[in-house]
DNA sequence: GCTGTTTAGATGTGCGTGCAACGTTCTAAG
DNA sequence: CTTAGAACGTTGCACGCACATCTAAACAGC
């Protein structure tokens, strides 16, 4: 505690962001651990196709996708790879700019993907929103609100 | 929306752990962004450092160090070795247990900390603590403080 | 004391990530 | 039409991480 003290008594408040770093971590790290063992499928490979799912088409432009993932753009880029590699994700030219790039959802990465979820839920659920009461996701939801629109530097 | 229809409506429970994570991962890597251009000091880095320096001794075990920065026993290994090299760190024989061994914070360690530290609440003022109010901070806390205490698997 | 088991840390290896630089295509100005 | 600049995505590179494995030390029972 000692060298938090120059900026006022916020070590409580600072203990909070700590404290919300290391659930988050706790909870990611689960779900990549059952889905690995389950499915052999890591937590950012069944991000994407998730966001694929949703998307119209089952499909979005690369940069669009990467945004929605929180991974950058060469991230992405291999990515994408491995998993068109595996046959779950195919690319496709984008007709009105020839610099565009699809990512495309195949059949079997839907397939992939729906074995996949239960296993994502029910760690979502057991390790995120059991502890939790109604009140307290309803409260979680505004807060997160206020933090998105925090956009800058 | 459509592959999560199968376990009842909590699309929208989901969204708040996914709306959570993007807000960890966004305000973390602002903190890492800001520390690395104004002090060349990854987040990990600075969170070992603040984490000896809240110890008594402003010394820790390895074991007891890596549960609490989050990260593989490996990890923190190749970041102590990388700490020791800088200057920052030093590693100290366990009287006790002669398997043991400290990861002592020196005293340059400690300036570069205090350096840093300004940087670092000021990044977790504006990305996390300004938006929000103190009633959500206080309920934030509770709900984190439930989330603790489901340890398993 | 002598073995088998457990624990603390350190390494070897492969993989995933971000940054910076690059080629390509689109768009706007002259 | 030509050229400058921006946008989209990919690639070279170095770094950091986790997993499995290994060594050394502590502890257990006999």
């Amino acid at each position: 505690m000692t060298v938090l003290r120059d900026e006022g008594l916020d070590v409580r408040e600072l203990e909070v962001w700590r404290a919300l770093q290391r659930a988050q971590v706790r909870v990611a790290r689960h779900l990549e651990a059952e889905l690995l063992v389950a499915h052999d499928l890591p937590l950012a490979s069944y991000d994407v196709l998730m966001q694929l799912a949703e998307a119209p088409e089952r499909r979005l432009r690369m940069n669009d996708l990467a945004d929605r993932v929180l991974l950058s753009r060469s991230g992405l880029t291999r990515l994408i790879d491995r998993l068109q590699r595996d046959g779950l994700v195919a690319r496709e030219a984008c007709p009105s700019d020839a610099r565009g790039l699809f990512a495309v959802l195949t059949p079997e990465g839907e397939v992939r993907l729906a074995d996949a979820t239960p296993t994502y839920l029910r760690g979502v659920r057991t390790q995120f929103l059991d502890p939790l009461s109604e009140e307290d996701l309803s409260r979680c939801r505004a807060m997160l609100a206020k933090l998105g629109l925090t956009e800058e530097s």
